[in-house]
RNA sequence: GGGCGCGUAGCUCAAUUGGCAGAGCAAGUGACUCUUAAUCACUAGGUUGCAGGUUCGAUUCCUGCCGCGCUCACCA
């Protein structure tokens, strides 16, 4: 018998002998007065006179992180809601019913307990015990208690776990939570309305990349689960919900990665009768509010070696920001040089010369293919503080409108920030005429073998028919901004279940069922 | 998918040039009525990820596989 089946048939019997002494094994509730937390901020001040005085009575309840036993007394720690409490269980106060109870009770076991705030001598705030209440039985045993739980993969696979022994990775979610919850308070204020649309589509689009496939047997028919909810929300412009919003999943069938999980959230929202520009604005409040609610009313956020400042958002267009953040040398290149092609070329010549990473050029790249690639090259590292960027090529942006002064160029922009692109908006292309042309040439493209590519939506095209308001749209990668608010590296740690290869056989099942046979 | 790295007790980690697999925590027994990583004594706990190979001998070297991490590509 290996020592792990060893250690769960000792707890199991556990169970029994608890039963024995008259305690059930499951209860159904405890009823508390007080959580540790309210416990905490209420008497975290009060000194030993005052509690001796006012005679406190709690009855509190959570998870024992550790057990000092001393004999016929003891110490414990309880934790709950991410607050830890001590508690003081005496034979004498406590009797000897409830003392063999907490003789039996293991790290991880999850108790009740009734009684008055004392200090101790070291003046720690603590639960004398009166009565003590069982819970539920932890079979297993808990990670190490002083070093915690460092494996990457049992951390991913078992986040519970990890709740229980990091605390920084509760606060980490704490945040997550806030910070959308900012997101759409700060939506609901300017009159946005939630809304679900599928996330099932017979036919994808709203962005570039491959899909997951299902089947949906009664209908028998092949369903997409949404790479983007974009089309969809936009038909609701159409329909007259002027301002709506979306938080929920995508899923991209690609890569995973520090940065990229399958299945990511994305806030996606569309504003009637506006353009980029009013966007903008509104972007640097919605990001100004999740960042106050992440940092207790602080706009700024250390993210590795860098501060990043959220109260405001600089502006560049896209030519401006190639300009000013080129590297200090006589390359440097003049706004008016990327409006040449040549001069790009030789621009991609130049970064190549001196950067590690090199741009690699699509056979017959346009001049706005190129610019673009020297943007991402050029500038997006060095995008540190909160940063939007406006005006793209129109060979890289085929849902945007383009600017009425110059149609190589398309009324969009992108938010970065640590280097990492955060939001994505554009004025949206509502002149059906012009959007089939462009799903037209998609479909040119798949033909060729392309996967990525979008399919016809005549849906889609007929909605556009009976005329869509002119209308910005944006989409904001919640866990991205949640990495950049929660100071994590990885996505992985602002996702809480992220997608691994299934586990393969636990075994657990069969060990219970040993034990069913054996401890009857 | 490519490259690099890691996998040793339930957890956190050691193991000299290839030479008897160890410690702390957790667990069991005992002592202890103000401890807090409680302490003290004793006890138990391992197919070194899996499968092969080299060797008198492999945790250590080699090959393949599995899992995870980092990174590149794709992408947000």
């Amino acid at each position: 018998m290996s020592f792990e089946h060893e250690l769960l048939e000792q707890r199991y019997q556990k169970i029994r002998q608890l039963e024995e002494l008259g305690f059930a094994a499951y209860p159904r509730k405890y009823a508390y007065t007080h959580t540790l937390g309210e416990i905490r901020q209420r008497y975290d001040n009060a000194g030993s006179e005052e509690l001796a005085a006012a005679r406190v009575g709690v009855r509190v309840c959570g998870r024992l992180l550790t057990v000092r036993r001393q004999g016929k007394a003891g110490f414990a720690h309880l934790m709950q809601g991410g607050d830890k409490l001590q508690i003081y269980v005496r034979q004498d106060a406590v009797g000897e019913r409830d003392f063999n109870l907490y003789k039996m009770l293991d790290a991880g076991d999850i108790i009740g307990a009734e009684g008055y705030l004392f200090r101790t001598k070291t003046h720690e705030l603590t639960v004398h015990v009166e009565k003590l209440e069982f819970l539920s039985k932890a079979l297993l045993a808990l990670p190490e208690k002083w070093h915690g739980l460092h494996d990457v993969e049992t951390r991913y696979r078992q986040r519970y776990l990890d709740l229980i022994s990091n605390p920084e990775v509760r606060r980490v979610f704490v945040k997550r939570s806030k910070i959308i919850s900012a997101l759409r308070r700060t939506l609901e204020t300017h009159g946005y309305i939630e809304v679900e649309t599928p996330m099932m589509q017979p036919l994808y689009g709203g962005a570039i990349a491959r899909p997951f496939v299902t089947h949906h047997n009664t209908l028998d028919i092949d369903l997409y689960l949404r790479i983007a909810p974009e089309l969809y929300l936009k038909r609701l412009t159409v329909g007259g919900l002027d301002r709506v919003f979306e938080i929920n999943r995508n899923f991209r069938n690609e890569g995973v990665s520090t940065q990229h999980n399958p299945e990511f959230t994305m806030l996606e929202f569309y504003q009637a009768y506006s353009d980029y520009r009013d966007l903008m604005d509104f972007s640097e409040e919605l990001l100004r509010e999740a960042a106050a609610a992440a940092g207790d009313g602080a706009t700024r956020a250390q993210y590795g070696e860098h501060c990043l400042d959220f109260s405001k958002l600089a502006r560049l267009s896209m030519k401006e920001a190639i300009v000013e953040l080129w590297p200090d040398d006589p390359t440097r290149p003049t706004p008016s040089d990327l409006a040449d092609a040549r001069r790009v070329a030789e621009l991609v010549t130049a970064h190549n010369s001196n950067a590690e990473e090199k741009i690699v050029l699509p056979p017959g790249a346009s001049l706005g293919e190129s610019i673009g690639l020297l943007f991402e090259h050029v500038c997006e590292p060095r995008l540190i503080q909160p940063t939007v960027v406006y005006d793209f090529p129109v060979e890289v942006s085929p849902l945007s409108k383009n600017k009425p002064d110059d149609p190589a160029w398309v009324e969009r922009f992108e938010i970065f920030a640590a280097g990492m692109e955060i939001a994505n908006a554009y004025s949206e292309l509502n002149d059906p005429q012009e959007q089939r042309r462009r799903f037209q040439s998609q479909v040119a493209l798949r033909e060729r073998g392309d996967v990525e590519t979008h399919e016809m939506d005549e849906d889609y095209l007929r909605a556009l028919c009976y005329a869509m308001p002119p209308t910005a749209g944006e989409g904001i990668g919640i866990d991205r901004l949640t990495m950049l608010l929660t100071d994590s590296k990885s996505i992985r740690d602002v996702i809480l279940f992220p997608l691994l290869r299934p586990e393969g056989e636990i075994g657990i099942a069969e060990q219970l069922r040993k034990l069913n046979e054996t401890g009857s």
